[in-house]
DNA sequence: TTAACTTAATACGTAGACATAATAAACGCC
DNA sequence: GGCGTTTATTATGTCTACGTATTAAGTTAA
C-alpha cells in the first residue's frame, strides 16, 4: 500500500521505468541462459564465448585493460577468466614488451577453432534475437540501449 | 579474417545481431552497476532490492517457486539469497500451510522500511533509464525486450 | 493403495560480479 | 635523479548464476 503511494508521490513514471529495468534484466538473462546452454555443449560458457569473440578480432593481442574496456567485465573477473581460458589452452598471455605492468593476451589456434564452433552453435540465439525485434523497432531499440549505456556509465 | 568470412557466409545480419546482443549485455550491466552502488550505501545490493521489490507487492507472502517466476532468478540462487535476507531480518520464511514442500516468504517490517529507502535512493537510476529512452522509442523498446524474453525462454 | 511421476526446496561445486586492498611498473614534475 | 601519482594486474572475500543431484511431499493413475 505505502509503496504505491510513495511511487505516485515521487513520479508517475517511476513504475514504468521500474518495469523497464526489470524487462531489461529479464531479456539479458533469457539470452544469457540460451547462449550458455549452447556453449556448455562445447565445454565452456557464454562469458568465455564473449571473451573469445573479442580476442578473435585482434590477432596482435590486447592488454587485459583493453579487454576490460571492450568486454565490460571487471578487471578482477577478467584475470580469473583468463586464467581459466589459459589452462584450457584457449588463450595465451605474455608480458607486454613495452609495459612491464601489462600482459598481452591473444587467442590460440585451438581457441580460434573453438570460437568458430561456438559462433556457429550460437547462431540460433542471434537469429532469435534478431527476429524477436521487429524490423521497424530495430533502430529505436538499438538507439535506446546505446543511450542507456552512455547515460549510466 | 576467417571470422568475418564465416559470418558473411552464414547470414549478413549475424554481425548486427551480435552487436545487439553485446549492447543488451552492456545496457544491463551499466544499469546494474549504478543500482548496486546506490544500494551498497544501505548495506545491500541490487539483487536484494529486486527481491524486496517483488515481496513488497504481495503482503500475504509467496512461495519461493512463485518468486522464481516473478524475479527470474534460479531456484538455488533464490534459496541462498533468502537465507541472507533472513539473517538480516528483512524477510521471513514459514512453512506453507497447505503444501508441506513449500515455504511462504514475506517481507518484514524492517524489510519494507529498507525497501522504501532503496526505492527512493534508486530513483536516479530509474530517471536516467527513463530519460535515456526517447519518448518516441519507448513503445518499440519495451515491445522488443518483451519479445526477446518470450522468444528466448 | 501402491507405484510412477511431478514439484518445492536444498546441497554442492564451479564460475562470474564486484568491492576493497595490495603490488609493482610507468609517468610527470621538480 | 627522486618522489608523488596514476595505471595494470592480482589477491581476497562475499554474493550471484546455474548445472546437477538429492530429498521430501504432493499428484496421478493403475
Amino acid at each position: 500500500m505505502n509503496k504505491n503511494l510513495s511511487r505516485e508521490k515521487i513520479n508517475p513514471a517511476q513504475d514504468d521505468s521500474h518495469q523497464l529495468s526489470l524487462l531489461l534484466r529479464s531479456a539479458y538473462f533469457a539470452m544469457r541462459r540460451r547462449c550458455n546452454s549452447l556453449c556448455n555443449d562445447h565445454g565452456c560458457n557464454g562469458d568465455q564465448f564473449v571473451i573469445l569473440s573479442v580476442l578473435a578480432e585482434c590477432d596482435s593481442g590486447v592488454t587485459q585493460a583493453e579487454l576490460v574496456n571492450q568486454s565490460g567485465y571487471d578487471p578482477a573477473t577478467i584475470g580469473a577468466m583468463l586464467r581459466n581460458l589459459e589452462e584450457k589452452k584457449l588463450v595465451r598471455r605474455k608480458p607486454h614488451p613495452d609495459d612491464g605492468r601489462a600482459k598481452l593476451v591473444s587467442i590460440t589456434a585451438s581457441g580460434r577453432k573453438l570460437f568458430q564452433s561456438l559462433w556457429e552453435s550460437t547462431l540460433p540465439v542471434r537469429e532469435n534475437l534478431w527476429r524477436s525485434v521487429k524490423a521497424g523497432d530495430r533502430a529505436a531499440t538499438t538507439r535506446s540501449l546505446k543511450s542507456i549505456v552512455e547515460t549510466m556509465e
